[in-house]
DNA sequence: TAAATTTGTTAGCCTGCGCTAATTTTTGCC
DNA sequence: GGCAAAAATTAGCGCAGGCTAACAAATTTA
């Protein structure tokens, strides 16, 4: 079971809350992401089920080692996007934006050429 | 009414295939993306209703002076993201595919900025 | 002209993923 | 311990956008 791409988004915020917090449940996942609890509580019950996180009997969410790694790519993706757009001159708002979408979409190659570029450049 | 990422495919699809072909109609566009018949049948009536492309008695499919700017556009987006990727030595493939699905979730002000540094950069 | 093929449409299913409304369950305070 | 607030869940709606099945219309071909 792939993670579609509202799943990845919800394993992002975990992950960023987490780099944050000790502890998280699904209400600050929601208040992060701007949505309601019903929406929240499924897409945490799919990311449990693919194993990708943890809940424990408190609600607290805890990454899988498996949610870790794929959170980590994710997050990855998304400065570097980020970083690259705002380098060519795109304010931080709309680069954060668009990286947020592109990230779903770029393929590991792709996006290891981008990141290859950037670094290069970024060096000069 | 907005075009969806779905229409703009549709769009671009119809926009590409009459670059080629005189007359297109919805049955080449299905084989072109790969979809059946009623897919095509419903996003066709739907460019349709809010005048991209406009649709005649024998069922030939033929863009709005709105639907053509539009198609243009995107066309412009999907090359130069596609000729980019592969400059930083992406496949062709996976560049077009990738710039496929970037090309709609890109915001104009990224994508400009993208466009520019990409040119100067083929310059030297 | 009649039969066969091609093209298009209609009806309706399914999945993803938001939402509201209503109901649990949990938590924390008096 | 009891009760209010907070958190989570369940039920079900709506939209986008694929799909199949079935049918209608148009075209081709024998």
């Amino acid at each position: 079971m792939a993670l579609h791409e509202s799943g990845q988004m919800y394993l992002e915020a975990i992950y960023v809350l987490l780099q944050k917090n000790e502890k998280i449940r699904a209400i600050d996942v929601g208040a992060y992401l701007g949505y309601t609890k019903p929406s929240v509580s499924r897409a945490v019950g799919l990311l449990k089920k693919s194993e990708h996180i943890a809940v424990d009997a408190d609600g607290y969410i805890t990454l899988t080692p498996k949610g870790e790694a794929f959170a980590e790519q994710l997050y990855e993706r998304h400065t570097v996007l980020t970083n690259m757009l705002m380098a060519l001159g795109v304010d931080e708002k709309t680069a954060t934006e668009d990286a947020c979408r592109m990230e779903h979409v770029i393929s590991e190659s792709s996006f290891a050429a981008v990141k290859e570029h950037y670094l290069n450049y970024k060096k000069q």
